[in-house]
This record gives structure tokens, C-alpha cells and sequence, in this order.
DNA sequence: CGGCGTCCTTGACTTAAGTCAATAAAACCC
DNA sequence: GGGTTTTATTGACTTAAGTCAAGGACGCCG
């Protein structure tokens, strides 16, 4: 296992702070270990401090009261989560759990806010990281209310495309079940939905490997949010 | 018109600051007013640094192809708004609009950048501000995937009811469309919405006065996401 | 290799909410 | 105050997507 200066250093949130400033923040954080299934935190918990994912993955989801699941995000290696308790006081707005074995690291609260002090890139960097996630949510909140499911799928379907650096085959990472999820939709509605885009020869499934057939199509229909 | 300090001094995002910073952020705002309807910035725009309000009311929204508006965001006196270009680098990510005649304080980036870096506790309130914000947008996430047109009225009169701080009446300080909007629907939709739900002795409507008939049916249905 | 469980798909049906259109009610403005 | 514009309501209809239920594919483990 890698050290706690080796990882933090790797990631983007400490971009940009010296050799210093890298030892102090690392010597606060605790190493932490969940399985697969395992819940992280709960909505309303209170939080006294944030992680990082040193590897697996950490789905923030909410549930209404019939079960029914809204994945938030999906983070993966390097990414932080679990900040809004740190500097609002407030319990966590949403539930996290490890959708894979997963190794995080720990950031205490008081200590963080203590290193903050003495170091404002730190908060700045932080700052980025909260901005760019508001970015994100309004992109989800214009897909949820803005556009239909195939619309929706669309914009997915590209957003991997872009991250996975390859124009014409995306590989689905989770499972279709966890994308409805993520989709404001549900599992049954997204299958009908990916025979649909088939066959209007806008991909090709096959299993957990989509090709993009039609990627200008797939552009349209991700802007004007409607199929035809 | 009041000084600049005056107005910062009570907004919340400057609270705990001393006089000498006080000072130090009023030297770097620029006083600007809009009309009603006047855009302030759009989607896609360069942002070169954020707004407070002093007097007025601003939307934050994105719009469909098709003109369908989604607002993210109703702001009001005190509120800043236009963070996220500050401190991503990347364009604005929604349209700011003057829902009415309109006073503000702009504070250039670069300035406020290194503010922060004089002084960390100006950026441990502006992390509180975000996070704030992600956290009622996981609350609009939730409303607009999990719940249905009537619990997310229920869930908006009992947020007006605790914000007014009146249990039994509520003002709408916007129009209906705009709360339709606000709602992630149809003014059509809505105005049937608001029918039924005093069909079933939930509310009352008088224009834009709603009396709370029913507050612990109202919770429900905020609760449960649907009606019956 | 075979059986079990999870995930995925498909079909028939229901329903919430959107569309289009017409009317009613407010707000606005000389 | 009357006429104009915006905003709100109501009705008839359409449609996207959810529900319920059954069957199929796939991977996993003994």
C-alpha cells in the first residue's frame, strides 16, 4: 500500500502545494476500507470531516421512501467527496456507498479547516473542486427537467465517450440498472430506450459495449432532448 | 444609495470579517443596475468575477431549444450569485436575469482571488456558500427525480411557510409561471396542481395568497412525493 | 457442468404530465 | 376608466414514462 504523501500528491485537489504543505496534509489523513455494498455515510448523518478515493468506487445517491433510487454521482480514484458537512455545519444531503471494494482517505474536519488557515490555495483548490461540481449539478438538473430519456442517455453516452478518449465505442462502467438510477429513470424504461436508439442506427449494444454509429445525431438528440 | 461597506458589512458572506478587511473588499466592488428583464450574463459567457445583490431579485436559469425554462435559482438581497467561472476558469453555466429593477455589487476576480489569499476566512465563507448550494440542489435533484408535481408544490409552499416564517399563510413573491419553472413544470400543469390540491383541502388559494390548511398533509405528500 | 441468483429485456396496461386551444382574470398604461 | 397586454385557468387530447408481470441471458460457485 502506498503511502498517504504518495497518493495525496497524485491528487487534484493538492495540486499546486509544496513539499511542505503536502507532508501537513497528509499527516491528518486516516486510511479507511469498505467493501463492496458497504454504506460510506448515511443523508443526515452528521460528517466531521471529507474523503478521498485512493481506489474502487463511491456511488452519493438518494432514496425516496418507495425505494426508489437518484444516484448524485459516481466518483472514482482521486476524487473528493462528503465536503458540505465540513463547511456547513450541516448533516450529509445524500447517502454514499461503496459500489466496489474501496480505499479512502480521511480528512478530520478541524484539522482541514486548521491547514486552510495557514495555507489559502488549499481553499482555493477546494473552492474549484465545489464550483465545478455546482457546474455539474445544473447540467443534471437541465437534463432531468429539460430533456427526455433518450435525450438524457445521449448526453451520457458522449460524456463517457469524451472521458474514455475514444470516439465510436463507449464501455459501460456500471450496470444498466445504476444508469436509469443515474438518470432519473428506471431500469426497464432505459432497455427500451437503448432498443429505440438502436434502431434508429444511432448505436449498437452489445452487452456492456455501446458503439456510437451516429455521433451527430447523438449530438442533436443530447441537445434538443427529444427522439425525432 | 448606501457605501459599499455598509452593504457588505451585512451581508452574510462577509460576516466575521474585521474592519480592515471589510474595508479591503468594499475598495474592490463595482456598483451596477439593472432593469426588469435585463440580462445580467448568459450561459456560455466569460465570467470575470461574482455579484451580491443589494436590492431586487435575480433568476438563474437554463432554457431548452424549445424555450421550456428550468430556474435553478431565485436569488435576493444579500445573496451572491455567479460564483462558479471565479474559481473553475470555465464559462457561467446558466442565464442570470432582474426579475425586477435590479442593484448590485460586482467583485472582479482577480482582486478577490487575492483577498483570499490575505485572507482565509473570506474563503472558508465562500466554501460555506457553496456548499450550501450544493446542498439545495441535491434537495431540487431530489424533488425533480423522486417526487411528482404535487409533492414538489408541497415541499416549496412548506419552504415559503418556514422562510416567511408564517405557519398558516404563505405569499407567493413570484408569478405562478415563474414557479412552475422553479417546479421543473407547466404553468397548465401547475394551475391544475393548485385545484386539486385544495379539492383535497390542503391549501387554500387566493391569488397569490395561499393559506396552509393541512400542514401535516402537506409534509406527507412533500415527504412521500405523491398525492393519495 | 448444472443450478441459482442477479440483471436485463419485453409485453400489456396505467397514469402523470405535456400540448394545443379557448376563455377568464389581472396587471398595466396612457 | 377603458382598452391592451400579460398571466392564469379550464377542457379535450396525446404521449412519455412508470407499473406489474413474465421470460431470458448471463455470470458465479459448488
Amino acid at each position: 500500500m502506498k503511502t498517504a504523501i504518495e497518493i495525496i500528491s497524485k491528487t487534484p485537489l493538492f495540486n499546486g502545494l509544496g513539499e511542505e504543505a503536502l507532508r501537513k496534509v497528509s499527516a491528518i489523513t486516516v486510511r479507511k476500507d469498505y467493501d463492496k455494498g458497504q454504506i460510506i455515510f448515511s443523508e443526515g448523518d452528521a460528517g466531521n470531516g471529507f474523503y478521498t478515493i485512493v481506489s474502487g468506487r463511491v456511488k452519493i445517491f438518494k432514496v425516496a421512501p418507495d425505494g426508489k433510487e437518484q444516484i448524485l454521482h459516481i466518483f472514482g480514484h482521486g476524487e473528493p467527496f462528503g465536503e458540505v458537512p465540513v463547511f456547513t455545519g450541516r448533516p450529509f444531503p445524500a447517502t454514499a456507498q461503496a459500489i466496489a471494494g474501496t480505499g479512502l482517505l480521511f480528512f478530520p474536519k478541524t484539522a482541514f479547516v486548521a491547514l486552510i488557515h495557514q495555507n489559502p490555495s488549499l481553499a482555493l483548490s477546494m473552492l474549484g473542486v465545489l464550483s465545478l461540481r455546482l457546474r455539474e449539478f445544473t447540467v443534471q438538473i437541465e437534463n432531468l427537467s429539460l430533456k427526455e430519456v433518450p435525450g438524457r442517455l445521449s448526453s451520457y453516452l458522449l460524456y463517457l465517450s469524451d472521458e474514455q478518449e475514444n470516439p465510436d465505442t463507449v464501455k459501460l462502467a456500471i450496470s444498466k440498472s445504476q444508469i436509469a438510477s443515474l438518470l432519473g429513470t428506471i431500469p426497464e424504461t432505459l432497455s427500451r430506450i437503448f432498443t429505440k436508439m438502436a434502431a434508429a442506427r444511432l448505436i449498437r449494444v452489445q452487452g456492456g459495449d455501446i458503439r456510437l454509429l451516429d455521433r451527430c445525431g447523438l449530438e442533436d438528440l443530447a441537445e434538443n432532448g427529444k427522439l425525432q
